[in-house]
DNA sequence: TCCATATTTCCAATATGATGGAAATATGAA
DNA sequence: TTCATATTTCCATCATATTGGAAATATGGA
């Protein structure tokens, strides 16, 4: 993931009702919701609803599939994962020759994949 | 870490300028980084660098101590560190009963200390 | 005390993001 | 075709965040 990536992520997940919606995404798994409960669940009027889906989809955050006339979405968990690993990567960056690997915690509702990631140590 | 804090780290982090002064103090380390180095590096005038640490601050992902005339800002590694345990411990949420327990990927520049954190492994 | 350095606070201008009503689009059912 | 449902797009309004020059504050040295 480039930081332009991680950035728009950031973005996107630093207001609260997308942050609400991501929650409720993750929440669901991967069966997803439609908006229309979403909007229910967070009380949320159409417009402003999809405005913030916008976002979170522009940040790939959330996918969505039509099923008859819902607009199902879901988390994109590899994305959550690979902001995870970002952050991570990143956090005492240059100190590498003193870095240990560590297991970086992911969110993989249907198969656990290999996303290592680097955890600094320093002593 | 509650939703509030974890949406203000959120909301601190979207931004490419203070992404850019965060992840330099998560390079530089517990040792830390004048302002006035960081605005050097960063090419900023000191009124925006002020804004943005200022911004850090009330998101608790720095801190800082004076040091003669300089004040020496570095990373809060263990709030960091609280919100990815967040983000992890709140995905897939709902579905306790199918998780398992995973370490998390942390930055400790000092020691190592005990966060644990569940990540979701539905099957 | 006076001056230089380091940084913050003040403030006004500007830019960007968010909101939600209303209209438009897409789908499926009768 | 016609109608109802589900969601998006359009758009004007409003709110909030960002910017950076200038002045204020804090520190230490001469």
């Amino acid at each position: 993931m480039e930081k332009h990536d991680a950035l728009a992520a950031l973005v996107a997940l630093g207001h609260e009702t997308r942050l609400d919606i991501f929650r409720l995404l993750m929440q669901a798994g991967p069966k997803g919701l439609a908006a229309g409960q979403i909007g229910e669940r967070l009380a949320l009027p159409p417009a402003t609803l999809s405005f913030h889906l916008s976002q979170l989809k522009h940040a790939d955050l959330v996918t969505f599939r039509r099923e008859s006339r819902s607009l199902i979405y879901s988390a994109a968990y590899p994305v959550m994962n690979a902001l995870l690993a970002y952050m991570t990567e990143n956090c005492c960056q240059g100190a590498a020759a003193s870095c240990e690997a560590a297991t970086p915690s992911t969110c993989q509702p249907e198969e656990r994949h290999e996303t290592p990631a680097r955890a600094c140590v320093r002593r």
